[in-house]
DNA sequence: TGTAGCATGTAAATTGTTACATGATTGC
DNA sequence: GCAATCATGTAACAATTTACATGCTACA
């Protein structure tokens, strides 16, 4: 259930098409909430549709053409709504963790190169985030929409620093002789 | 693509029935890809018809009654191929920093409740995990199998660690005056 | 017998993924 | 004109979630 609020949140940062809004959601706010633009157009449909946002009248409505929409009252209603509604964390579902353990089973093979693989992307996205958070965060941040923005990159700047972490200890793991003794 | 090769690794582990495969999915390797009752059946289904699994003939074939299942060659090589596979990490889609990030957007009234809530949440989970450790862990592991489970484990106290510490933080950036100065 | 709990399943709705189709605009 | 690109969509499928249905077993 957070595909739409994602959308509403980004067109109240600032209004936008169908595409602007899936290039949006490949930075930015799609850091912390991916999608494709297939699940974009049909929720804009829909929340549409249930009069949450709508399109700005400038725009004619012709396929191929420019299609801008913008939030409704309602629509910021239903947001803020859904900012403290009670909703437990999801269980964790990571397949590279599944991985190492079925390792433990059937061996591990073929892991550690994938893992040291793994490691280099991590390595990259905190890259990216740190230069994100050097260009738009370089004081201490004046309004209360920058301090949370900021709090939200802290956030995957520590994620990617704990997989980093922990990949760095299971590629070392995976290279340890099976029993070591001598130095 | 992750849910099949989770219930092989778990059926390798140790030959189950559904519910006690559900059971196992509430806790150990449910710690890192939670499922529910009918996704297992479903998948139990596929896997036997792929000739990856059987049920175990001392099971009758009747409604209501257990039955059991195993492993087959072909579901071992399967899963090998999969531990090693390329596969990109999946872009982080969490709902709870996208929530402070429309918090920024329409007021963050409420959501410091709601974060402390998740802030609890997060350590009851991680006195699990520890104990789990503490229980399942005592000394270095000895086979390479109790060595990768440790692995695992670990990643799932250091991602309740990071949790624990960015909501920490999170709480306190809600809870400070808009612009504080004196003491 | 009847009821509570165990065990396996079906059905439907939603969400997410992959592939493809179509119209408009721009530059050559 | 036409190729490349922008922009909006459709279709089909796979995965996930939620709710419900059915049969067996034990035991009061």
């Amino acid at each position: 259930m957070s595909l739409p609020h994602a959308i509403l949140t980004a067109l109240l940062e600032k209004p936008s098409s169908g595409l602007e809004l899936t290039r949006r959601f490949d930075k930015s706010i799609g850091y912390f909430w991916s999608a494709t633009h297939q699940q974009i157009y049909r929720e804009l449909g829909r929340l549409e549709e249930k009069g949450l946002i709508r399109a700005l009248p400038a725009a004619q409505p012709a396929r191929g053409q420019k299609k801008e929409y913008e939030v409704l009252p309602a629509g910021r209603a239903a947001l803020t709504e859904w900012v403290s509604l009670p909703e437990d964390p999801r269980p964790v579902r990571d397949p590279l963790l599944l991985r190492v353990r079925a390792a433990g089973v059937v061996g591990a093979s073929g892991l550690a190169a994938e893992l040291r693989r793994h490691l280099s992307l991590h390595r990259s996205q905190l890259a990216e985030y740190e230069a994100i958070e050097k260009r738009d965060f370089p004081a201490t941040p004046a309004t209360e929409e920058d301090r949370l923005r900021h709090l939200v990159l802290r956030g995957g700047i520590e994620l990617e620093t704990f997989w980093i972490g922990w990949l760095g200890e299971a590629v070392g793991r995976l290279s340890e002789p099976e029993r070591g003794s001598a130095p």
